[in-house]
DNA sequence: TGTTGTACTGACTAATTTGTCAGTATGTGG
DNA sequence: CCACATACTGACAAATTAGTCAGTACAACA
């Protein structure tokens, strides 16, 4: 019975853990603190990521309201991603994650495990 | 150039979630915060695991230094596992993530999204 | 004697997630 | 005309994670 994070799960910690999980989401979260992108600069400013996985993420983090997509009607296309007001709501428990991940190098790296 | 959670990263949130991320990883420290238990006790009061994926959650929490193994030798086996003061650590974020996935739950059944 | 319960391991298979590669449309610049 | 950049999609392949199934040792119990 394999089941995906990505189903609504009833367990709080699960259904968190659905919405930043994903190889790269917490780095397009990070980047985007700054200011709204464009796809485009979000690639470039994230090493190793392929077009592919940036978009899917980014549809998916749309999807569960943490972000927004605003088009400019032109060619070629302007797409700008941003943080809403709920997306908001995510960064004081990504930053006690930070917090304690940090830390937890932080020993694993003194050889403690 | 899939890289898997379980090798420690150089980012925070994200070694913070290779601790915490597994089907059932949540559960079962959920289960312990009432205080140790057997083996065969957690699997009885988590429906629908399996006892292959109980013990390989449980061993690489143990890994990660948020479990404690402790084996009574005798026949039949008993082992109990409870959470260290490392693990304790956990807590409070764990409760974070919770609050925040509580809200998200209501907010999707709300039909927002 | 045969069955049961415990805490595991090994060898798989299946599901899910990531990543690769080739397109698509279209205005601008050479 | 041709290549270029942009923001995507579709069809796959590869990697990772989850789950299944059988098997182990051995005391206790019927």
């Amino acid at each position: 019975m394999p089941v995906s994070k990505k189903e609504i799960s009833q367990c709080p910690i699960d259904a968190m853990l659905s919405v930043i999980d994903g190889r790269w989401k917490g780095t397009i979260l990070w980047r985007l603190c700054d200011g709204p992108m464009r796809t485009s600069e979000l690639r470039r400013s994230i090493p190793g990521i392929t077009e592919r996985m940036l978009i899917r993420h980014l549809q998916e983090l749309v999807q569960d309201g943490i972000l927004m997509r605003h088009e400019e009607k032109r060619v070629p296309p302007c797409v700008r991603y941003s943080i809403t007001k709920y997306g908001m709501t995510l960064a004081p428990v990504l930053e006690e994650i930070c917090v304690w991940g940090r830390k937890h190098i932080a020993r694993v790296e003194k050889g403690l495990r």
